[in-house]
RNA sequence: GGGCCGUUAGCUCAGUGGUAGAGCAGUUGGCUUUUAACCAAUUGGUCGAUGGUUCGAAUCCAUCACGGCCCA
């Protein structure tokens, strides 16, 4: 009984901060309108200091400059207010005695946080900053929750994550990260859009997932009560597109891969892939290359990249390396021989620590033990080329040596940032690694792919020699953000349920 | 999945076994061209949860939850 009456109180205790202001708010109510819509701004904090900022005090009197904007009241300086917009921050003057007594009154309940209209003459400060003289002034939004410590803003990393739009308000490093995100993605667009490619939007939920070697999520469709996949990548829907004549096709969208968390694995992430006719996975390291260094200059103005303290130039060309090769470069003790030899490959992979499975081929094993001692390592912008056609199952065999592929990877900093090669548009032999990847699920590999026959025959119809790719959009905002988790460059990242 | 670290007022953080603290925010008053505004007073806490050790636990131990970093 008494511990009941001691927990309401302390509900009660808790939304002190709260009911004050919903008391204030309660006044207002009683007054008028308490979230009026009329007011509409003409200026910006930061456009206003951009065509304000360099005039001096008189100069600005002289001016007669009237401004009206509206913000977030972020601080209270005596007879200053720090008003917050989409754009920066400029101070409001507040002169409580030019206005009338009520709203003079009301001023006075206004908190941090609120949200207000001002209008009025920009003047300058003893110390050189912007100020609207306010003349005219509403509240827009009565805020009833405080806000974080305006100094130190919010740092607690869960809430930044949970509560995004307090993190929003409170950090200008996390306002500039999306607002970076949004300009690269502009950026990639228009770049693809100027060379002919066509921004397209296929199924997110597929009756087969394909296109990756991934589990997915399982969801279910009542009124056809069949299950379906959220999809892991959109490749053989674009593929589809490029055979119905669309020769040059791209879509930006997320994907869903049913995995574990990490500080570069969410669960719904966000690629791009783009394919284009007439062209061979060379002309995509091209194309990414160029794409990149034009991406970093446009959004950043540079095409030097600093991420976790280590510097990478998007401007000079990017190492180009078969995976073979680098095994070498990076295993002083492993030779062409070893590796190339199914026994002693194993033995190597097995003393790695590699799980080696029985079904597995050379090439599988090759591409483990690449994954264990050079992937992390590849930092500076690297091409890694001729991937094993056994585990690159929708990729054009090499001309000169079936046992690979015409693939690349491209690396920075030692993650994974694209996927690239030329399209397998054999139809026959599409069918057969499908029919490998069965078998390879029939023997547990819960990552395998099904087997797409709709697919296959849009390939029987002819596809016309191609070549696409894929790239991370989120592991690409982090090294241009400098964002050492995923958590950091998407807004609201997947949480455990509090 | 494993290891390490964290969780104390709305926020940022102190507090290593003996009456729970500071700054900011809030409240009241003062000041009113400030720049983390200032001055004075003041309110505010199931110390993440549960159990244990102890005369006594924010503090020591165990388990759990959530988060961070590293590894797989």
């Amino acid at each position: 009984m008494s511990e009941n009456h001691n927990e309401a109180e302390h509900v009660q205790e808790e939304n002190r901060l709260i009911a004050e202001r919903r008391a204030k708010l309660s006044a207002i109510r009683e007054k008028r309108n308490a979230f009026p819509n009329h007011f509409r701004r003409e200026d910006y904090a930061d456009r206003l200091q951009a065509e304000l900022g360099e005039k001096d005090k008189e100069e600005l009197e002289t001016l007669d400059r009237h401004a009206s904007i509206a913000g977030r009241i972020m601080a209270k300086r005596g007879p200053f207010m720090v008003l917050q917009d989409m754009t920066g921050r400029i101070q409001v003057y507040v002169d409580k005695k030019q206005f009338p007594e009520e709203l003079a009154d009301e001023i006075k309940t206004w908190d941090i946080g609120d949200i207000i209209s001002a209008t009025g003459p920009v003047h300058k400060s003893g110390k050189g900053d912007l100020y609207v003289y306010m003349k005219e002034t509403s509240l827009l939004t009565k805020s009833l929750r405080p806000l974080p410590d305006k100094f130190h803003g919010l740092q607690d990393q869960e809430i930044r994550y949970r509560q995004r739009y307090v993190d929003l308000i409170m950090n200008e490093s996390s306002r500039r990260t999306f607002s970076i995100r949004s300009k690269m993605i502009s950026s990639i667009r228009n770049f693809l859009q100027q060379r002919d490619f066509v921004e397209v939007e296929t199924p997110m939920m597929q009756v087969i997932p394909g296109g990756a070697s991934a589990r997915p999520f399982v969801t279910h469709h009542n009124a056809l009560n069949m299950d379906m996949y959220l999809r892991i990548a959109p490749e053989l829907y674009l593929k589809r597109l490029v055979v119905g004549g669309i020769e040059r096709v791209f879509e930006i969208n997320r994907n869903f891969r049913n995995e574990g968390l990490s500080t570069r694995h969410n669960p719904e992430f966000t690629m791009i892939e783009f394919y284009q006719a007439y062209a061979d996975y060379k002309d995509m390291m091209d194309l990414t290359e160029a794409m990149l260094r034009n991406t970093a200059q446009e959004v950043l103005g540079t095409t030097t990249i600093n991420y976790q303290g280590s510097e990478y130039d998007f401007a000079k060309p990017f190492t180009r390396l078969s995976v073979f090769d680098s095994v070498l470069q990076y295993n002083a003790d492993i030779t062409a021989e070893q590796l190339a030899d199914m026994t002693q490959a194993t033995a190597i992979a097995k003393k790695l620590g590699v799980d080696v499975k029985g079904s597995w081929g050379l090439g599988k094993i090759q591409i483990e033990i690449f994954e264990e001692t050079v992937e992390h390592k590849l930092d500076q912008p690297t091409f890694i080329t001729e991937y094993p056609t056994e585990v690159s199952p929708l990729a054009r065999r090499n001309d000169d040596n079936p046992f690979v592929t015409d693939r690349f990877e491209f690396f920075v900093g030692g993650r994974e940032l694209a996927n690239g090669f030329s399209e397998l548009n054999d139809s026959e032999d599409q069918a057969e690694r499908f029919m490998a990847q069965v078998a390879e699920k029939d023997g547990g590999d819960d990552e395998a792919m099904h087997y797409d026959a709709d697919f296959i025959a849009a390939l029987e119809y002819g596809l016309p020699p191609t070549a696409g790719e894929g790239i991370g959009i989120d592991r690409l905002v982090m090294l241009f953000t400098d964002a050492p988790s995923i958590r950091d460059v998407l807004l609201f990242p997947h949480m455990r349920p509090e």
